[in-house]
DNA sequence: AATAAAATCAGGAATTATTACTGATTTGAG
DNA sequence: CTCAAATCAGTAATAATTCCTGATTTTATT
């Protein structure tokens, strides 16, 4: 089955996307692990991160000036995001209404996101 | 400035996002498009759309299976995205409770999104 | 209406994020 | 140890989006 053999890359990459609060690229995971693990490709990093969002293991937050940033902390949180430097913060999930009945549609995941201008690019 | 001029394209380009509830991507309202008014540029269609989103006449509400789905209602509403075929739904906005202070963060948007599995694709 | 400057556009090239393919390597079960 | 399935690197391919240039349209001003 898809995903369920032990692989050392795929620990690796799960475990850097999981390192940081960045909510950061598939990119920057690369980027990250291509130093210290050189025979590494952009394509393994790309297609563990699909299996990991398949299987709930990360999320996609946004799509922030053009690439796709995600968060392998999957628990209820909500976020903050500056539309101008793209950084992304975590927040507490606020406590939201029922979306009233069950509308004929099973929910994985809520996502609660707002969108804005963070300290840093309001002062400057 | 940048936006403010009257532009037929733009408008017809406003127009047909704003004509429908699929929550479009920029592909679909330029082939909506381009047979009434084969001059038409996909290009245009990009560079209009960024401009909305500047503007805050649309917003993105998800990449769904690799493109930018698009809403020109902006008035307060949730979604509802199925991760299997891709349709969009509106959904009245939840309340919410207020994002904690100020966190220092200047919003403008708040998006809330419910992603699952439609009834068709549950069903099926 | 005529004109000039600014804004916008078409068309296509260029960029870039992401996916697909292939043959080699690694893993897991017997 | 061996074989089949899973995974990988490398690279080619795809596809969404942006960029560039010269032409057209719009706006402001006569």
């Amino acid at each position: 089955m898809k995903g369920s053999n032990f692989s050392s890359k795929r620990e690796l990459i799960y475990s850097t996307l999981c390192s940081t609060k960045t909510h950061p690229s598939a990119k920057w995971v690369y980027e990250q692990l291509k130093e210290d693990y050189p025979d590494l490709s952009l394509g393994t990093v790309y297609r563990n991160i699909a299996l990991f969002k398949e299987n709930g293991k990360a999320v996609a937050v946004a799509n922030i000036l053009g690439e796709e940033r995600l968060d392998g902390d999957t628990s209820a949180h909500a976020h903050l995001v500056c539309k101008t430097c793209g950084k992304i913060q975590d927040i507490p999930m606020p406590s939201i209404t029922q979306k009233g009945d069950a509308q004929d549609f099973n929910t994985d995941f809520v996502s609660v996101t707002y969108f804005g201008t963070c300290k840093d690019c309001t002062s400057h």
